[in-house]
RNA sequence: GGGAGUAUAGCUCAGCUGGUUCAGAGCGCCUGCCUUACAAGCAGGAGGUCACUGGUUCGAACCCUGUUACUCCCACCA
């Protein structure tokens, strides 16, 4: 069999993904195994696959994968969230380029252009995600606003409306004035720009006094309805009780005293504008102020903006500060730099402003939220991120659950006039308002509905119950099989959004938590430390990457690199690491295929021998590294758990296995230890398919269909995949034997460095000697092994130093090479020199510690024992090599 | 302004309950090798005052005090 020598993934990436879904090897149902459950933390149904991606799903892979081998039910489900306000943008932009304007469209027009895109365009990154492995059951996509999960949402508003938790406010929002739309506080990009700082005048009512107030928002005085000070500002006592006039605008207002301004700060006077800055609406509500909205909602002045009515607000900001300082109402303007809020997709000036909106209550939630996690009953991987948890919750406030926005799931709440009074409708759909019209109001006539949809996390916090129908059929044997799901795997930025409201959906809907752990990825970095952008371009794209290195490689190289809740800078570099351990697989793979097998009587007795000490050693070291991984995945530690897994293939089975029994060129191989070698290298691909799922495919069906015949391995290919092999688990181990071999390795590196130092050809033979008597030198029944790998001719113990010999140390014994030729006596001495400085000053370390009274009564005898016997090894270790000194000296 | 976290080799990180020759790994770097699986490789090697300070302890990378630097989250000053 022809194998090429470099391993190329494209084709066997592309080969194996289909057969997967063509035997629907992702696809779970309820059953009688254990469930394993993960829902995707649903990207948005615009994006397309980004770094961050990348890395979140290939951890739920690698977490699905394992888990399907251990035998689970494993059940990952994927879908999209209709993401309101990136969708309404691109659909915006898509009907403009059209000559569309979204403004001359009906509600209705729009919801169909929306449609057509998101069936069109929507859910590319669903397919990005197949490209690299991700082994979701695809039958189960879903969408956040499909029949199941809308009539999910209606279903809980009406409920939590009902409960009366979800109730009608006025809030402060962030007004985008270009798009016309609410935005979250999320969505408000701060940014140091350079402004100027106004001192204005305020005249005291009926007197020539006046005050100064600073302001960088001038504009905003024709909305002014106080002015605040420090109650205990000395210099401002002399006002309680007063009123000002608002400069150039005339009205009379009172002087307030609170608290909450800062007498650093300009002049210590505050002006308060209840309609257009938060904090001054807080007061405004406080003292009872009126609020005077002064623009529209397209931030020009509306008619309450008198002569300035009309005007962009920053065009009157010009004009308003010019006609005061004609009056004389300027005391003076001062640079200043300070952080206004833009619109992250208008980049216009975010302007506060006041609305009805819709909040659900959340102290009782987030008491339960609170406590599930804090006492651990949901864990968090890493455990650092309870506190920032802890802190959310506990300064909760009510959940602002209405957006000004097309694209999502409209409030079910119907508004009648009855008898002049308006009455508030909320149910599931209209049929079902008009009925409660009818019954409650006796009402007949129209409904209008409220014209907001839902925010997206109102949909998404219900995703690990709607997935499974859990809302509209809360007994249905899904939900009861796949609910609670196991982990859950996305970035820390959206701990509150998202995970807090899972879990307090959980408790509220189910009366149970969502999930069992949750772990958080960290945010991909550049190289520079700085995240990963669109406007910095410093994003490599992840298909490209791919198809760079393969899928394996990328896989694993963003895993190796990324502990839970650590950023990580990503270098492109990385994923050459992870090629470059694909390749290594593939030539092991390539070797192997190599080997003749042969009958017993061509195979020496040794090499026989060699070959079965080789096979246990193996074992052994499997099990244990098994072990390691073990405990890494119960930790959550994945890039430990690869770096290990890594270390087990490379170095033990690649390095130190393979060579051990790798027959000499030409030479046969015998049939146990090649079995044994084929079903060792099995298993490796089976602890490693978790994390690159192509290459431990592709290695796997060749290694099972050595010595079929044709029609045989047709059927293998065809029927069977590592995905339903079984993971292999860790086992008792020999740890004698592994220590052994430990000490054996040493010996041939010795002989190695040896060679290497002294340019001596791997082909010359040579003999290894070592003093007799210490029984911790064991090199077990590695003797043959060290024959093979170093090239020794005979290992034999003696009494005494052989002259002319180069030497090292292992632990306290002496290993003598003998030369041939003459030795640089120099340059050996040197070394036994530097070797014995340094026993020496451990000795004295160990000696203080040794001497000190309070030690040796104070530490456990165990630990003294320890110190004892440091004591003695390092003595005769200086005594040997003073000898082997005085030896060279001679 | 409030809160949290981090600081160990050139880089990215382990180091679990304070105690084994405890100062580790991978990458990178250096030296020598195209040795019939692999140069995307093989063999060997060098690299660190565990940020700084003081303390607790028989004993500290690890626990405590303080300092410095960086990161993140929350709230934001008119």
């Amino acid at each position: 069999m022809e194998i090429a020598s470099k391993y190329d993934p494209r084709s066997v990436e592309e080969k194996w993904y289909q057969f997967w879904l063509d035997k629907k090897l992702f696809h779970s149902e309820p059953d009688n195994r254990a469930p394993y459950t993960i829902v995707i933390p649903p990207p948005n149904v615009t994006g397309v696959l980004h770094m961050g991606h990348m890395l979140n799903n290939t951890i739920q892979d690698v977490l699905v994968r394992r888990a399907r081998m251990l035998g689970k039910n494993a059940c990952w489900v994927p879908g999209t969230d209709h993401a309101p306000i990136a969708t309404e943008a691109k659909v915006v932009k898509m009907l403009a380029e059209k000559g569309i304007d979204k403004r001359s469209l009906s509600r209705e027009e729009f919801l169909k252009h929306a449609w057509e895109w998101k069936e069109q365009y929507g859910g590319i990154i669903l397919k990005q995600l197949r490209k690299l492995g991700a082994s979701c059951d695809w039958d189960r996509t879903a969408f956040t606003m499909d029949p199941i999960r809308y009539e999910s949402v209606m279903r809980v508003f009406v409920d939590l409306y009902n409960k009366g938790l979800i109730y009608r406010g006025v809030r402060m929002v962030n007004w985008d004035p270009q798009a016309l739309t609410a935005v979250s506080d999320e969505e408000v990009i701060y940014k140091e720009s350079h402004s100027k700082l106004f001192y204005l005048r305020y005249f005291i009512e009926n007197e020539d006094k006046y005050i100064v107030v600073a302001t960088t928002r001038p504009e905003t005085i024709l909305g002014d309805t106080a002015v605040c000070v420090h109650p205990e500002d000395e210099r401002y006592q002399w006002l309680k009780g007063k009123k000002v006039v608002v400069p150039g605008v005339g009205r009379v207002v009172p002087i307030i005293m609170d608290e909450y301004v800062d007498r650093e700060f300009g002049t210590g006077a505050l002006k308060i504008t209840p309609a257009h800055d938060i904090n001054d609406y807080n007061l405004g509500m406080k003292y009872g102020l009126e609020s005077i909205d002064i623009f529209n909602d397209n931030g020009t002045l509306n008619e309450k903006g008198g002569k300035y009515a009309g005007m962009d607000r920053f065009a009157c900001r010009k004009q308003i500060m010019k006609d005061l300082e004609e009056a004389g109402l300027v005391e003076k303007t001062e640079d200043y730099t300070n952080k206004v809020g833009h619109s992250e997709r208008t980049d216009a000036v975010i302007e506060p402003k006041l609305s009805a909106q819709w909040f659900l209550k959340m102290d009782d939630m987030a008491k339960r939220a609170l406590e599930v996690v804090e006492n651990d009953t949901i864990k968090f991987h890493p455990a650092k991120f309870k506190n920032t948890y802890r802190h959310w919750l506990e300064n909760i406030k009510d959940w602002c659950i209405s957006r000004q926005l097309w694209w999502g799931h409209r409030i079910p709440a119907w508004y009648i006039d009855v008898n002049g009074k308006v009455e508030t409708i909320v149910a599931l759909n209209e049929e079902e308002a008009k009925k409660i019209a009818a019954e409650k109001y006796n009402y007949t006539g129209e409904l209008r509905q409220d014209e907001d949809v839902l925010d997206t996390w109102f949909s998404s916090w219900l995703w690990p119950i709607s997935l499974f129908d859990g809302i509209r059929n809360p007994d249905n044997p899904e939900i009861k099989y796949y609910y609670p799901t196991a982990d859950l795997i996305t970035a820390p930025d959206i701990i509150f959004f998202w995970i807090a409201r899972m879990i307090m959906a959980g408790e509220e809907f189910r009366d149970e938590i969502p999930f069992h752990n949750v772990y958080f990825t960290g945010i991909v970095r550049d190289k520079l430390g700085r995240k990963m952008s669109k406007q910095l371009g410093n994003s490599p794209d992840p298909i490209e990457l791919m198809e760079k290195y393969g899928a394996d490689g990328v896989r694993m190289g963003m895993l190796l690199t990324a502990p839970a809740g650590n950023d990580l800078p990503f270098d492109e570099a990385i994923c050459e690491q992870g090629r470059n351990f694909s390749n290594k697989i593939w030539n092991a793979l390539r070797l192997v295929m190599g080997w003749q097998i042969s009958s017993e009587s061509e195979i020496s007795v040794e090499s026989g021998k060699n070959n079965e000490v080789a096979v246990q050693w193996m074992e052994q070291r499997m099990a244990c590294v098994l072990e390691e991984i073990e405990h890494d995945f119960d930790e959550y530690r994945l890039s430990e758990a690869l770096m290990a897994s890594y270390k087990l293939v490379w170095d033990d089975f690649c390095s130190w296995y393979l060579e051990m029994v790798k027959p000499a060129y030409g030479t046969p191989i015998d049939r146990e230890t090649y079995d044994a070698t084929i079903s060792i290298f099995s298993r490796l691909m089976c602890i490693l398919h978790p994390f690159m799922p192509f290459v431990t495919e592709e290695i796997w069906h060749v290694l099972t269909n050595i010595g079929k015949s044709d029609e045989q391995a047709e059927f293998v290919n065809a029927n069977y995949s590592i995905m339903n092999q079984h993971m292999p688990r860790s086992v008792f181990f020999d740890q004698r034997m592994l220590d052994d071999f430990d000490t054996a390795r040493e010996v041939i590196a010795g002989v190695r460095n040896i060679r290497n130092t002294r340019n001596i050809s791997p082909k010359e033979a040579l003999e290894v000697r070592y003093m007799a008597g210490d029984r911790r030198f064991n090199i077990g029944s590695f003797e043959g092994i060290i024959r093979k790998l170093a090239n020794v001719s005979k290992i034999e113990a003696v009494n005494e130093k052989a002259e002319g010999a180069l030497s090292f140390m292992i632990g306290t014994t002496e290993c003598f090479v003998p030369m041939s030729q003459n030795i640089d006596v120099e340059a050996e001495l040197k070394k036994l020199q530097d070797e014995l400085k340094y026993a020496e000053g451990f000795l004295a370390a160990v000696m203080k510690k040794l001497s000190n009274e309070k030690f040796v009564n104070g530490a456990p005898a165990q630990v003294v024992e320890t110190e004892r016997k440091k004591q003695s090894d390092a003595e005769t270790k200086i005594a040997a090599l003073k000898a082997q000194i005085a030896a060279l000296q001679k």
